[in-house]
DNA sequence: AGCACGCCGACT
DNA sequence: GTCGGCGTGCTC
């Protein structure tokens, strides 16, 4: 008897065993009893084994699909995921699919309705018609196949459906090609020396496995690069994958690809329908589009001949999927190209040190763009010294009056400030107290227009209390600034000057950016605030001052990687001023002028500061000089979680393995969040095979406890902080 | 994750 | 007297 082990959608580190009698193949949906319930479950293997009594085994009730689901390098992927992440089989597998197809829905185009004429249709004389010259038009139309369904009303259908004369049916559309009339559309943009030898090093590869880092200063021409090598990989009638972050997915950008290539362009984004994923996917699978461009998600998408991955950004942290299975994009992607036997390029005007770790290994194809197009210099950058200043919202008057001059010569001045919001806490001027998320334990963020106070870390909102809860008193005051208070400064500061705020409380909406950058790029006296989302992608020819209100958060983090984090931010910002002929200006304020980090960063640049960098994370034998794991675990009791996480620490150590340190069990970050108790155990180890054979062994034993009931846990591999 | 079972508090 | 809260256990 054929046995057929099955993937669920649930957190669950097992196969559960069906009895097959219809003949199926790995990779195909089957709807299958489970518990109380139907679920739709993915075969990852069959065969005449199992582990269960035979009588005990019920049977499958449908076969979904009629071929497997994936394309066997997808599928090869996800079965490398589920080993490396150690994350339940069946969500990896669901993670993967669109939310259609997860509900069960046919993997195949939808049908659409057309008008086709009958026997009687075919054979109509026209002249019958004669008095109604509508009708006649659409048969006549039918019949030579210049028909088009918006020409006609409803009405006209209607009526000759009554006389028989057509009729609706369904069809799958066919599959349209287009390599046969894919062409490049020619630029008048001329390469320069660097561009020209960064294509020549990737064409000369021979479109085979092989990773290229192409580091690009802000400004190098990237872009065009990467329309250069796309060129040649769809010539070849290959398609290619784009992964840029989240907020990246700039329309100019977009826009550029579309006008060079006369092919089709998919874009997935997190404004489009589940129908209309469903149907991107469906397109990749079988051919249909050249070019798919999309967050973190799309690079799951099936490809029917896949040539080339691209991932723009790929410092950018939003590729780090931090819920649930948290995979990193672009590492599961150089698997991927691998696995595909493809090119891949990492783009990045700041790569992450992991990844210049790989270039300085020979392990990455290192290709470097230097030159900013035009004449554009860079910009002159100086740290100002706030202490012992007078600052108002964060700004201090040498800061103020740099501002002025900038807006004086009509130029545009951008202000980084990381934190939304009015101010980070509410307290009372009387006794104290701070208004605290119950939920979290942390300070709510006031929001002043809102009217609201705002708990950042679950998102819940609170009606802002007129008086103190503790001992009445209605004084109550913001401490702190955020990106509000600082543009409500600005509005006193500079009366009639146009200020533009561009945080995730202002862009939420749909559009709201795309007004935003369309008013910034008319040009004149304008003033930007903004967090992260400012220093993403976009261009601003304009912006001549780019102030960086508070650096000092980054420089004294707890996190490790803060410091790179801010380097990269700071090093984006700073390229954003003083573009197209003029040259700008980069202030940073800080109460730390002698910071070494700072000095190496302003002085000698990213490269020099990631050198520098990663020779301290080698020193202290942190990532990429070692591997680690975070494992969580969050309970409503706060007593659950760390027992539970203390017996790993203890079976962790009874391994007695010197190369594997620990720490913790402790409270996460936010030790509260919606309500659950949140701890974690961090795990760091020199050998990454032996960890991942240790947390092998770990998930057995963990299930034979029979404690997750109790505990809401999971494992991150190569845990990053947000 | 779902879904059921089971045991205690505040309602018509 | 019931309704429903969530703690616990199970799913081939």
């Amino acid at each position: 008897m054929l046995i057929a082990h099955i993937a669920l959608p649930v957190p669950l580190y097992q196969l559960y065993d069906y009895r097959l009698t219809q003949p199926a193949e790995v990779g195909m949906r089957v709807k299958v009893p489970f518990g109380k319930r139907d679920a739709i479950g993915v075969i990852v293997s069959i065969d005449q084994q199992t582990d269960v009594p035979i009588e005990c085994l019920k049977d499958i009730s449908e076969i979904i699909d009629n071929e497997p689901l994936f394309t066997p390098a997808v599928w090869q992927l996800l079965k490398w995921a589920v080993s490396y992440y150690h994350f339940p089989i069946g969500e990896v597998i669901f993670h993967a699919m669109p939310v259609l197809l997860r509900q069960g829905k046919q993997a195949s185009k939808t049908e659409i309705k057309q008008w086709q004429l009958t026997e009687l249709g075919k054979n109509c004389d026209l002249k019958s018609l004669s008095r109604s010259y509508k009708q006649q038009l659409l048969l006549t139309s039918l019949k030579n196949n210049t028909f088009s369904e918006n020409d006609f009303s409803a009405n006209i259908f209607h009526q000759l459906e009554k006389k028989q004369l057509i009729k609706q049916v369904s069809v799958t559309p066919d599959t349209v090609e287009w390599q046969s009339h894919f062409s490049t559309n020619p630029t008048s943009i001329r390469l320069n020396e660097e561009q020209t030898k960064a294509i020549a090093s990737v064409n000369q590869q021979n479109q085979q496995f092989n990773v290229f880092l192409l580091e690009g200063i802000t400004g190098s021409g990237k872009t065009e690069v990467y329309l250069n090598i796309l060129s040649d990989i769809l010539s070849a009638g290959k398609q290619a994958l784009i992964l840029v972050p989240e907020i990246g997915l700039t329309p100019q950008t977009i826009k550029r690809f579309k006008q060079r290539f006369n092919a089709p362009i998919d874009i997935l984004h997190s404004g489009l329908t589940d129908k209309q994923r469903f149907e991107v996917w469906l397109r990749s699978r079988s051919g249909e589009n050249a070019i798919v461009v999309g967050t973190r998600s799309a690079l799951f998408t099936p490809f029917k001949h896949l040539g080339m991955i691209i991932i723009d950004e790929e410092h950018d942290n939003s590729y780090k999927q931090q819920e649930g299975w948290r995979y990193h994009a672009r590492d599961l992607a150089i698997i991927r190209a691998k696995i595909e036997n493809i090119p891949i390029i990492l783009g990045s005007a700041t790569p992450s040190l992991e990844t210049l770790n790989n270039a300085q290994n020979q392990k990455y194809q290192l290709l470097q763009l230097t030159q900013r197009a035009g004449d554009a210099s860079l910009a002159q950058q100086s740290i100002l010294d706030i202490r012992g200043l007078v600052l108002c919202a964060g700004l201090s008057q040498p800061l103020i009056d740099q501002i002025k001059k900038h807006l004086s010569n009509n130029n545009q001045v951008m202000l980084f400030l990381n934190r939304r919001g009015f101010s980070p806490s509410i307290i009372c001027h009387d006794c104290g107290w701070i208004a605290e998320c119950p939920r979290c334990d942390m300070p709510y963020t006031y929001h002043q227009k809102q009217h609201k106070l705002i708990c950042h870390y679950c998102d819940t909102p609170r009606a802002l209390p007129h008086q103190c809860p503790k001992c009445g008193s209605t004084h109550l005051i913001p401490i702190g600034f955020g990106t509000e208070q600082l543009e409500k400064q600005l509005e006193i500061l500079f009366p009639n000057i146009k200020i533009s705020r561009i945080d995730r409380d202002t862009v939420s909406k749909k559009g709201a950016l795309d007004n935003y950058l369309k008013e910034i790029q008319q040009g004149g006296a304008h003033i930007l605030v903004g967090t992260q989302i400012l220093a993403k992608g976009h261009h601003f020819p304009d912006v001549t001052l780019v102030g960086i209100v508070d650096v000092d958060g980054a420089l004294f983090s707890s996190d490790f990687r803060a410091t790179e984090r801010f380097a990269q931010i700071y090093t984006q910002v700073s390229g954003r001023a003083g573009r197209e002929a003029k040259t700008g200006e980069v202030i940073l304020q800080t109460y730390h002028p002698d910071h070494p980090l700072l000095n190496v960063l302003l002085s000698k640049g990213y490269q020099e500061f990631a050198k520098f960098t990663l020779q301290e994370r080698r020193q202290t034998h942190l990532p990429p000089f070692s591997y680690q794991v975070m494992i969580r675990a969050a309970d409503r009791n706060n007593h659950h979680a760390p027992n539970f996480l203390q017996q790993i620490h203890d079976w962790l150590k009874s391994l007695d393995n010197h190369r594997l340190w620990q720490l913790g069990p402790m409270p996460s970050n936010h030790p509260k969040k919606a309500g659950y108790y949140r701890w974690q155990l961090l795990l760091q180890h020199t050998h990454r095979q032996q960890l991942q054979q240790i947390l092998d062994q770990l998930i057995i034993s963990i299930d034979k406890w029979g404690e997750t009931s109790k505990v809401r846990w999971s494992i991150d591999v190569d845990p990053i902080d947000n």
